[in-house]
DNA sequence: CTGTTAGCGCCTTCAG
DNA sequence: CTGAAGGCGCTAACAG
């Protein structure tokens, strides 16, 4: 019992295609009497039109590819959530790829989608600016391919599209300045992105809050470290060498780490260290102490890009003229930090 | 710039499309000569075959629907990555859905992907049991409809597939037994699933542990609750009205929320109340005292979903003979419980 | 009212 | 070695 067609019912009732296609479109060109046999028909054994063919015809497949590095980062489940909420609400569908922080997979993920697969594209890069020469092509081939794409987050300007960002120079000054407002002298930051745009971006949003308050930047202070670095020998380095007050970490798993590293070495937090990290999750919240966090507001940004995206889509008029949006942060204060001290 | 097609290169070379295709295909046919002029053109001109159209000719798509109820449980977040996994390796793409814990939802993104656009589905279900007479015809018409599927976790009896879901049961009795072992002799469980199957199993595992140990059950020891209710009126509730000593919750969030407002109310965890959670993940380990939690490998379960459908999409032979997998369970023993007495 | 034709972009015989 | 023909399943003019 393969597969229902067009053609299959066509010869059941002995008449052409095209009259059965009308017949199930409600057609008023057809009798009303065969009209309802066909549907009947069709119904009773579970017709369903070719996705494929339709989307051959039509040149459209109504869904959209979602490119990202991680789906075991709450940032990005978040804006995975809104993506799949606006898409889904404008008739759209998502395929979702995860790069898993590898620039090949990326690569193929990225011409596997632009050859006709989605509508349109929605992307995070894995690359950082270093490596990325090579890299760009890749991205402007499908570009140049037509195919509407909006990045989000970790972009890369020397593509020109749609953008979706976060003000990560202003969320690394605030996070910074509540810090220094609470008492902190010597803040230190773990960076686990440091070769993105948006690591550097924060890391000059905390020189920027400093300056202003009339520190000097020590960047030994500043530890980049990568997935397979011992966190815990790391901190006890920074710890044991600098008299650190305050540490900022630029992701959610690796704040509540160094956390619980920070309180086993007898510290307390706040008091002794005060935490800021960014990306508000689960984990900050029912973490104790509780985390101050930076919320990117994920899911706000998979809906913006979501919409953008669409609109882009669908008018096909637009000759250009991206435009980059930018999300501010919200700090969430919390029990890792200090209070501000009353005015 | 229109994407270019066979046929474009065809024109510029003056010749036949298929000569192209041939070319493309690095066919013997061509000859040197203008198969590689053909193969420098399309290259230069970053040709791409459109996949729709190789996807309507092979009738295959290389690609797998993953429908889950929510991607915010981290559960479900490994089985996704599990089964990104293996699909990638086996040169599959996944289009994940979420249902959102709304069956109209679920059967929508259902009768959307089995028309075609994916080779094979796998599919955790939202329904109830109650619920589900009219919603298993849908799943049915999929199923009849020729498309392998695979459901994992929150399958239907009612439903002939592959399925791979976890010892739920098992996973009951163990967690209780272990409660026992330590000392617990009034033991409550919050269950946000219990109108599913794979809640009742845990409670049955959980009877099943009470009456080895010779205690009896009581059902005002059971708590269902909704998304929308108030865990922490519920939770006093239940503290106020029996002697509790032991808590199981049947989720993560639940889990920790319910820890939180237990300490909050003065209780020692594990001295005076202990509490075992199921799906260990980011969460549970992170939290204040660590959480001992029930692992369902969720990881696991994806990749054997993921490899399952795919050897039967590609082995069009296998004429039915449906298998279920079980997937143990295993109890991660941290702090929210008392230790095992030495034997 | 119904059928024929043409075509979406690609692939696969089968002739030439 | 190259091209023409037919078809995947469906839609959309255009005839009858």
């Amino acid at each position: 019992m393969t597969k229902l067609t067009l053609k299959d019912i066509a010869k059941h009732f002995s008449v052409s295609v095209s009259t059965v296609s009308k017949s199930l479109h409600d057609s008023h060109e057809i009798s009303d009497g065969l009209k309802s046999k066909i549907r009947k028909y069709a119904k009773a054994n579970h017709y369903k039109p070719n996705k494929i063919a339709q989307n051959l015809v039509n040149r459209s497949t109504k869904t959209i590819g979602v490119i990202i590095p991680n789906i075991l980062n709450y940032f990005f489940v978040q804006v995975l959530y809104g993506i799949e909420k606006v898409a889904n609400e404008r008739g759209y569908s998502i395929i979702s790829c995860i790069s898993d922080h590898s620039l090949k997979k990326e690569a193929m993920t990225l011409d596997l989608l632009s050859s006709g697969a989605v509508d349109g594209l929605i992307l995070s890069t894995v690359a950082s600016e270093m490596q990325t020469n090579k890299h760009i092509g890749k991205i402007l081939e499908t570009v140049d391919n037509q195919i509407p794409l909006v990045m989000f987050d970790r972009v890369l300007d020397a593509i020109e599209c749609d953008k979706v960002i976060v003000d990560d120079f202003q969320a690394g000054y605030k996070a910074t300045k509540y810090l220094l407002d609470t008492g902190c002298t010597n803040i230190a930051i773990i960076s686990p992105i440091h070769s993105t745009k948006i690591g550097r971006l924060r890391v000059d949003g905390y020189k920027q809050a400093l300056s202003e308050k009339g520190f000097a930047f020590d960047d030994k202070l500043i530890t980049p470290i990568e997935p397979k670095d011992d966190l815990e020998f790391i901190l006890s380095f920074i710890l044991n060498d600098k008299n650190i007050d305050g540490i900022m970490a630029l992701d959610e798993i690796t704040t509540v780490k160094a956390m619980g590293i920070i309180m086993a070495r007898g510290y307390h937090v706040p008091n002794d260290i005060a935490i800021i990290g960014f990306t508000n999750g689960r984990l900050s919240k029912y973490v104790t102490p509780a985390l101050t966090m930076v919320s990117q507001h994920g899911s706000y940004i998979g809906e913006t890009c979501a919409n953008r995206l669409i609109d882009r889509i669908e008018n096909i008029s637009s000759p250009g003229n991206f435009e980059t949006k930018v999300v501010k942060t919200s700090l969430i204060v919390r029990e890792s930090t200090r209070k501000l001290p009353m005015v």
